[in-house]
DNA sequence: AATGAATGAGCGTTCATTCAT
DNA sequence: CATGAATGAACGCTCATTCAT
């Protein structure tokens, strides 16, 4: 069983993550968050031990939540056929993306810290490409799938592509119609989901079952 | 007429651009800076203002370098067929990404200072849509191309796979046999290609001329 | 209600009005005021916000106590005929300079910053004169004053020739018999009271009521 | 004979005396003084040995002058009945000091360097505490002065109030009319003046000969 | 369990000065 | 003789953290 945080944690975590998000965590201090949270400046070491370290629970804080929804949505799902399996998993990632893109803009910047949070990490890649790979084998077996690309690049295809269109606003937004902010994340977001849809399924040589 | 950059400026901002690429801007002190390029620490605000006017510099020197190496090379191939040409403008991006991957690595990411830099950037963009756009034309009326996907969303998979790759070294290695970090980068950088040039041309619908 | 400091910042306070009247505002250093004053560098921001901040609380506490000072004995002495009480608040005033001559002494030189504290100066000021004007006008009243000289003109006598004294004390100490530093400020204050009042009163056409 | 001091020399003294007067010794750097007299910044080391050395060229050389100027001036009108003399000097040092109320405005404040300063301006107050001196005498013995006051209290009474209205504008404005600010030097000498004169007389005891 | 006070270290910057030319 | 480049030291300030309560 992993450390489970206590409510005035993640409430210093949530906004530790939208501020790191904007400043960067260098450029985030504990008393901006302390501030923030309304807490005392001194909570930060108080409850994680230091900065670094609550970096380190906010990661590990953000990944579990996120690898626990993709296990629970996986399994909703499980009993569809693959193509439409590979849609909504391609779909899902991409809305949590959006979703903490607050977290997910950053995250694979920031890491010097602890290395057993980069493996944490990079399970839950493997969790993601296993399942992935799962997938496009019963779509070749079906004949939904012709080619059978690495799930690795399936991977980096659908989280480059996502993670780009949130960094890269000031490129994307002449592209998106849109009024305000998060209107402009809702845009964004389905007119990049569609374009690595497509993109996937071409590069799996779909072709309807007939 | 731009600004040129001395030997010993050009000096302190490689190795700033290796520095901040690795720890962030913020992340980044001037005496480290100084320490690493074996300068006097004050060098960095007597050269270049300050350690923000640093950071523009850095910013003007590497963008425009990319711009002019991707005119340059634009005009070597633009005598070949328009596959052609989408291959190795595909190619070349990705070989310039990893080139400059510490800068391209955290340059998306620490723009705050300057709006004047979000639009170089921007406009390093435009002019790599325009030309990938020229080229999706192309092949459509030669016949090679049957689809003709946004060229934002082309940039957008290929910037994000190649990035997404440079940044997430511990999640990518897994899969790419190497024995040292150069040689990684190299591995990489030939399996993130193949694996993008494949879905472009998935995507683009491509299909021998006849 | 006014800011009210801390014993620890009055102990600041006083370390650094010695080390500002001797090496002035900007030739004092926060390291400086923090050794001799056996605190942490840092706490001069801390509790005063910044330097130029410090140098204003300084302000503040040493004139609101003169102004005090000044209207509590002017409440004393106020039974008495205009004569002596002109010749108590000339001494008065010339050992309120001599005792706090630190402060008095640079005050007026350092005022970039705040206007507001420069305000804060002229009100002290102003009470002064209107006290001054006051009794010039009893003493013509009761016939033993019969010029009516303006009162800043006197408050400047005053001011001007024990700040003088004060300031240049190599000039001065050659006409004053003494034997250590504390002796001369004494003797000094004793002569520079003595000639004062012989000025003041001439100049006020002083002669004793038949 | 004396340092004399080049044509380039005396440009940046006087440069220098001015910023140095607004903004104190440590207030002004020696790259504001090179800027502002369009020389090399080096040049202030080059020419004086330091900074602090440049001061004391300074103050040399300003109390030279005014010291020339008051010998010169004293033998003009040494032909004249004394209280004609007293007169005439104390309206010529106050209006030294407010031609160079740059200079004396800080100059008492700034003194740390050399002692061989002090004592030069220490012999300047010698000279004119003498001729003040031999006036009082001479009044006395032609029967126009009836007391004897102490010629170091009468040159603290002169110095002390011109110096106290150059330094504390911000509380004698208010009694002058004026419209400029060099206007208001203008009156406020005036004012001053004929204020100081009218003490210096009272307490000298004067009246018409007869 | 929680906090306000206090700390030492390090920050980016500017200083007066020196040095090579 | 004069200067632009470069330097080490010091500047005021803010940082994450600690400690006494």
């Amino acid at each position: 069983m992993e450390t489970q945080f206590s409510e005035k944690q993640i409430n210093i975590l949530e906004v530790a993550e939208e501020l790191i998000a904007k400043k960067g965590f260098e450029g985030t201090s504990v008393r901006e968050i302390s501030n923030k949270a309304k807490i005392n400046v001194a909570m930060i070491s108080y409850y994680f031990g230091s900065k670094e370290k609550m970096m380190g629970s906010l990661y590990q804080y953000r990944v579990k939540k996120t690898r626990e929804n993709f296990l629970e949505f996986s399994e909703i799902i499980k009993n569809g056929n693959p193509e439409m399996q590979m849609k909504e998993i391609v779909k899902f990632i991409i809305k949590q993306l959006f979703k903490f893109s607050y977290f997910h803009g950053f995250v694979t910047q920031e890491l010097r810290a602890g290395d057993n949070l980069k493996i944490e990490l990079t399970n839950f890649y493997k969790i993601t490409t296993n399942k992935l790979e799962e997938l496009v084998e019963k779509g070749v077996t079906t004949g939904v799938f012709t080619h059978t690309p690495k799930s690795e690049d399936l991977l980096t295809l659908i989280l480059g592509s996502a993670l780009f269109v949130i960094r890269n606003k000031n490129f994307y937004q002449q592209f998106v119609p849109h009024q305000s902010e998060a209107d402009y994340l809702k845009e964004a977001e389905k007119k990049v989901c569609t374009s690595v849809l497509l993109s996937i399924f071409a590069t799996l040589g779909y072709h309807q079952a007939s």
